[in-house]
RNA sequence: GGUCCUGUGGCCGAGUGGCUAGGCAGAGCUCUGCAAAAGCUUCCACAGCGGUUCGAAUCCGCUCGGGACCUCCA
């Protein structure tokens, strides 16, 4: 058995082999820190932590590298070439550093609530501007990018020309050549500066109003939006190493630049494989800005938008985005949130009650073919994962394990119907990939030991007025009770237990 | 205009040519003082039209619809 990944540079699936097993370098695009995150961040941030969480737990050592964009990028190349993060902080009146504090906070105060695990190394573009300067010279040196007024740009042409020869042609991730591009073009004003259109920035003169300025060898300006993925890549992970990710939206052109940038400081292309996640849409729509219909992630959380019908934690949207295939486009609707609410309440019910159940070992199955089926739901976990993440079949899967669960807590399936072997391994199995791998954590509050007994308590009146056949007074704490959130629920064995709603 | 993706039941979503994922919602039953939850059963599907095949949601073609990238974008 071994992992499948779909590589976006040769466009199928491929045998994942690190360069240097045991370990694997993966390198991840991460947010600008000039606004608040939004759903559609959330994405990449999930889907690779769970990547990342499974190669690890395939043994792998694991370097993650996930960058934080804090030196803004061209608000519309060529017209007005002013930094969105300066421009920003004019308007609130903020020192650019603190914006760019305050957006970082932000944001790994979100990824801490999804559950994501922290980078191997999170480094700055702002603290990486020498780096940067470096790669660029050498850009310049190896006659691949040009001087004008202060900027420099990349030359794409010639990249393209001398590299196709060997077999790496500039599109050859995005899937477009050169010429379709200058085809379909249509004029851009204040282009004089770039020989082509096709050129991108490497460095960039920074305009007198602009406040992010670092001194260069062609004078003060800011580095252009690709190259600092290139220098930090390097820097960390090497000159070639395995796994680029990102979403579909960099791939061109963001990681098509990247490429070249690389390829002409190291000779190699620096990624072996490309994964890109596809896009959180709503009403078929792309969430995105640039069609003002996203939703922060505050908002989601704390319920707070006319869009939304409540609020939803965390965990749910973690679960919503596992229970499709990270290459697909995924819809959100309240519709669609509410069920995933739900589904996840029922199977994390479902497992915290396996559990805790202990099962003696060396008992043998009553019922072999249930026995099997069980075994096999279980190993599958393992081969969707293999097959590029389909963490979407491995829950699938779990529904169905939660169904026979819930069936011997039911008693209507009898303990000994599966061996313990298989019942050890389904419990241990569940715990590995719904925690370690999925990265999912029951929600409770912090006083919850406090809560506990209260609702214990509360409990324990109802039962005593229960007895007394006193149904208003039992009724009354059920139901006020659920006015504030929490479910009892009478069990099969005469004790009651709770859930927040 | 160029490049590419996509169209699955009321909704969200898996689907490797043959054995109809799963979740939510709906219906019935069981359990229950009543609930809630759960279990069991059940309804509802592959945009349309052709073609390949013994057999197609899955492959090919066309038509219609939706979307992405080509500009900052996760």
């Amino acid at each position: 058995m071994s992992l499948k990944v779909y590589n976006s540079l040769s466009r199928q699936k491929e045998i994942f082999t690190p360069i240097n097993a045991p370990y694997v370098g993966m390198y991840v695009c991460g947010p600008t820190v000039s606004g608040e995150s939004h759903l559609g961040h959330a994405r990449p941030f999930i889907t690779f932590d769970v990547i990342y969480r499974y190669l690890l737990q395939l043994g792998y050592k694991v370097r993650y590298v996930r960058n934080i964009t804090d030196a803004g990028h061209f608000e519309e190349e060529g017209r007005e070439a002013e930094d969105k993060i300066s421009k920003k902080a004019v308007l609130e009146k903020l020192e650019p550093m603190e914006l760019v504090q305050k957006y970082t906070n932000l944001y790994h105060w979100a990824m801490s609530r999804f559950n994501n695990l922290p980078p191997s190394i999170e480094p700055t573009a702002t603290g990486h501007i020498v780096e940067q300067i470096e790669m660029i010279k050498k850009i310049i040196a190896d006659g691949y990018a040009y001087e004008a007024n202060g900027s420099v740009y990349f030359d794409v042409e010639k990249y393209n020309t001398d590299f196709s020869k060997l077999g790496k042609p500039y599109g050859m991730l995005s899937g477009r050549n050169l010429e379709d591009q200058l085809d379909t073009t249509r004029e851009l004003d204040n282009q004089e500066e770039k020989r082509d259109k096709n050129d991108f920035a490497l460095w960039k003169s920074a305009p007198p109003e602009h406040i992010m300025r670092w001194n260069s060898p062609w004078g003060e300006g800011f580095p252009g939006w690709h190259i600092e993925c290139s220098a930090m890549s390097s820097k960390y992970l090497g000159e070639e190493f395995d796994i680029h990710g990102g979403g579909m939206d960099l791939q061109f052109p963001h990681h098509e630049c990247e490429i070249a940038q690389s390829t002409v400081c190291n000779h190699k292309t620096p990624a072996r494989f490309w994964l890109h996640n596809n896009m959180i849409t709503i009403q078929g729509k792309k969430m995105g800005k640039s069609y003002n219909n996203v939703i922060k992630l505050t908002e989601l959380f704390s319920g707070d938008s006319p869009i939304l019908e409540q609020a939803y934690s965390p965990m749910t949207i973690r679960f919503f985005i596992l229970q499709s295939h990270y290459r697909g486009t995924l819809d959100f609707s309240n519709e669609a949130l509410q069920a995933s609410e739900k589904a996840l309440k029922r199977l994390w019910e479902a497992y915290e009650w396996y559990s805790k159940q202990i099962f003696l070992e060396g008992s043998t199955a009553s019922d072999k073919t249930l026995d099997e089926k069980v075994q096999k739901l279980v190993t599958e976990f393992d081969e969707f994962m293999d097959d590029d993440f389909s963490t979407a079949k491995v829950l699938a899967n779990m529904f169905e394990l939660s169904s026979f669960i819930n069936s011997i807590k039911d008693k209507h399936i009898s303990v000994t119907a599966i061996s313990s072997a298989t019942a050890l391994l389904l419990q241990k199995q569940l715990k590995v990939y719904l925690e370690d791998v999925f990265g999912l954590i029951g929600e409770r509050s912090s006083d919850y030991g406090q809560l506990d007994g209260v609702l214990q308590l509360l409990i324990s009146i109802r039962k005593d007025a229960k007895s007394k056949k006193d149904f208003m007074t039992s009724d009354k704490i059920r139901n006020e009770l659920v006015g504030l959130g929490v479910q009892l629920k009478d069990e099969k064995d005469g004790g009651t237990s709770y859930s927040f709603n």
